[in-house]
DNA sequence: CAGGATCCAATCTGATACTG
DNA sequence: CAGTATCAGATTGGATCCTG
């Protein structure tokens, strides 16, 4: 889903089909601090596989909240960092993690 | 999917996957003033199935987001609202609303 | 290194009809 | 009023193998 397609009923429901699917928020967060490469972003979404790694990180793209850059080098590096608008996100996202950790620490 | 399934990698996964789906962002939203009856809700949530909301409502019941009473009269009635839990995520979809409608309007 | 391609199973969602 | 039940279709995700 991208910005694109999305029909939304209401602002929270725009802004959920943008940021919701299984690893787009962790994705975002990883990627918070500065440029990462598609190896090292593979390594810490723990579980992703290449194929949903890359989809959703074009997903992210096209709906800029994420950019790529392509450096013409052998072997390819790729690096990913977050647009404007992804890094608006942050602090959400910060938020909720804040609120996860303490309800995981509960249960 | 309610917080007894979850697998989490990360703070952020757990949040995502407990708050996460088609509808929930936008339950929790339409819940946060106070007591709503089932009907209300189906009204409010355009475009839902009853099928869709009693099962997201009973997830997030599950989930102790929402509180669901009953009342023993005919003809029937139940209101929903919003656990402390589920009133502790209301800023975070505030916040995320408010990009939305942003980001909304610039498209 | 950073992916693309394919196939398939599982999950989720919608439509419709019915009920205490 | 506040749901259930059933079936079918759509979407998503995972496994595996391949490549510039």
């Amino acid at each position: 889903m991208t910005k694109k397609n999305i029909t939304a009923h209401c602002a929270v429901d725009y802004a959920f089909k943008r940021i919701g699917g299984k690893y787009k928020g962790r994705i975002l967060w990883v990627i918070r601090d500065g440029f990462m490469r598609y190896g090292e972003l593979k390594r810490a979404i723990v579980g992703i596989s290449p194929k949903m790694l890359t989809q959703t990180l074009r997903e992210l793209e096209a709906d800029e909240l994420v950019s790529r850059k392509v450096y013409l080098e052998v072997p390819p590096r790729v690096e990913y960092s977050l647009t404007s608008t992804g890094e608006e996100l942050i602090p959400f996202i910060k938020q909720l993690r804040s609120w996860g950790e303490k309800k995981m620490s509960q249960n």
